[in-house]
DNA sequence: ATCTTTGCTTACCAAAAGTGAGCAGCTACC
DNA sequence: GGTAGCTGCTCACTTTTGGTAAGCAAAGAT
């Protein structure tokens, strides 16, 4: 019900792009001030600096993000979300709230046997 | 904006459930109609039933499927998407708009030149 | 009897992710 | 000026995950 026959694969395409442990993630960082790669890195627990690197340069291929080079010294790299990134916003939304949800529903699971 | 202090950690609970390749695809499928194991597989392209075998069992231990059998013969398998799954629903629509909204992007990019 | 379908599992190999170290270029400090 | 620290990465390595092909028992169809 709901679901039409254009749903699997255009959950493909954007499965295809946007799946993955962190991309989003990285998007939600960037989107929320964090513009420097050491910052991003800090600010999202359990990634390392290759993956985040990788994922990086995705994210610009896929003009989701921009990368800026300022000449330096000291050389300044920042990253930034194209508005592009923002039609995301739906998705992220969804997916925090099913998130905040699912937390709940398994935290009062385990206290009410 | 729009983003406040809970969204990572509520992102990553929701990613660690539902992120990869296939487990959004699945629940779909099933939804849709696709209640056996060889139908499934048939109804996603590109699975192998390894790759279905995990995930369904992934999505059962996550209270998102269940796996019935009644006892035949023939044995006969069916699998069938709990309601608690339906909360998903938000975000599996999310992901779909984008991603028609995606192809519709990609195809007139590379026509625009 | 033999061939097909179902619901898987098992070996095997390839790709991706995680780990830890390191490195050039700069700053900061005494 | 020596050493320590930060930045934005990369490299070599191991571990985990994914994909491919084959196979298998139970049953049904021909």
């Amino acid at each position: 019900m709901g679901h039409c026959l254009t749903t699997l694969p255009s959950l493909r395409d954007a499965l295809d792009v946007v799946s993955g442990k962190w991309k989003l993630m990285i998007l939600v960082a960037l989107a929320t001030g964090h513009q420097r790669f050491r910052d991003i890195e800090r600010s999202i627990p359990g990634i390392s600096s290759k993956v985040l690197a990788k994922e990086l340069k995705d994210l610009e291929q896929h003009q989701l993000v921009r990368r800026t080079v300022q000449e330096g010294p000291p050389v300044l790299v920042t990253y930034e979300v194209l508005p592009y990134a923002d039609t995301l916003d739906p998705v992220i939304f969804a997916l925090r709230e099913w998130g905040i949800n699912h937390r709940r529903k398994i935290m009062g699971a385990s206290s009410e046997v």
